[in-house]
DNA sequence: CGGAAAAACTACGAAACCGTAGCGTAGTGT
DNA sequence: ACACTACGCTACGGTTTCGTAGTTTTTCCG
């Protein structure tokens, strides 16, 4: 939206300037959600005059957007060169993501105005590609390397991965220890298909040691 | 909260006026979420003057909590005799109430304050046991029965289950098709404990045609 | 039918919010 | 050095909201 490339020599003044609003927008997020976010707050905090906001946002949605814009975390795809290394790397990760206090505090706010609002719609879509498109990458390039049976539909097998860690986080609220972790990749690798196993079907937990 | 029962020769007027805001309450939360109800509106809306709800409600919060409160829906648990049958029309009934409109659009919301708001928070949790302790009962009577192997852990094979439902309506936005579901509870079952398959592990959807 | 309780109505006060306007000031790029 | 632009400040208007008070009207119960 705000062409932060480019050398033309921009100026430094509105380059802080949103810089600050963004930070304490998603500050206010942090503490109440989308709904929590009022403009006045917002100046107050930064000390940027409302009036300031609005010459460089033309309305509260459009900088709630442009703030939930900014969240996605570009996330490095590893390559352990086996499904079950990638899956472990990105599921700890997401893990670590959901137990720190960040997003978790902001995504259902999220969700919850996606349900309502177009615009917010097409931004959740967008956030959640860049948190869930690594995870897609891994599945897709172990059914390639027939590592996955093929009768499973990708994205399905990335929701068996990733709905129980969300299902755990937000919905049932108990906590996300290593142990539910581990058994959710377990389990998740049986799905995908078996054949990359060595016969760890039987020793739920076991795997999660040497990993670590 | 407000004890209905007892034949204490209640007065017609009070009973009527509350379920009157209840209603309008409820209504207003499926078009605009929690924040979306304000009191006002919800006098506006039902005829019942503001003064009224007042005299009922002693703050907006606690009308709000009152109506989420009695979102719980008994849901009658099944028992076909086998866990696999159990889960099935668990998870479909489930993915049905996901299909619908109601509370898709209002569960967000609830997770999103219960965030902050430690009231909504414990109503929050007692609906949530009031959806899944279905879930739960299925598995635990399963897990005594033998059908699931021990070292799983109960709520952690429910998380295997509806997660991913969830998941598929709230974040991903993708359909919530038979295909999913299928696979979904081909996965749990697996998941559950490969005691009750019966070699069905090469043959994914071909479970959920008998069982129905 | 009559007393009592509940509800409706009007009005109010205080606060928060969005978004805009005008004007003086300070910083920037050339 | 100078013109330009962004910024801060103050102030406003309009709306919405919460919650309360006082008064009158309707409705119920015995």
């Amino acid at each position: 939206m705000v062409e932060a490339v480019e050398p033309v020599g921009r100026d430094k003044r509105v380059a802080r300037s949103q810089a600050a609003v963004l930070a304490a927008t998603y500050e206010l997020m942090l503490e109440g959600g989308l709904a929590g976010v009022s403009v006045d707050e917002v100046s107050r905090r930064c000390g940027v005059a409302k009036t300031t906001i609005y010459r460089h946002w033309p309305s509260r949605s459009a900088l709630l957007l442009d703030a939930c814009s900014q969240m996605g975390t570009a996330v490095p795809v590893p390559d352990t060169g086996g499904l079950a290394g990638d899956l472990h790397i990105l599921v700890e990760g997401l893990a670590d993501q959901l137990r720190a206090p960040g997003w978790p505090a902001i995504l259902p706010s999220i969700i919850d105005a996606a349900e309502r609002d177009p615009d917010l719609a097409r931004a959740h879509a967008e956030l959640h590609r860049s948190l869930m498109d690594p995870f897609l990458d891994a599945v897709e390039q172990a059914r390639r390397r027939g590592d996955i049976r093929g009768d499973r539909d990708p994205t399905a097998v990335v929701a068996s991965l990733v709905g129980p860690l969300f299902y755990r986080r937000w919905f049932s609220r108990e906590p996300l220890d290593a142990a539910f972790v581990d058994q959710v990749l377990d389990v998740a690798l049986d799905v995908a298909g078996a054949a990359a196993r060595q016969g760890s079907t039987s020793g739920g937990g076991a795997r999660s040691g040497p990993v670590r």
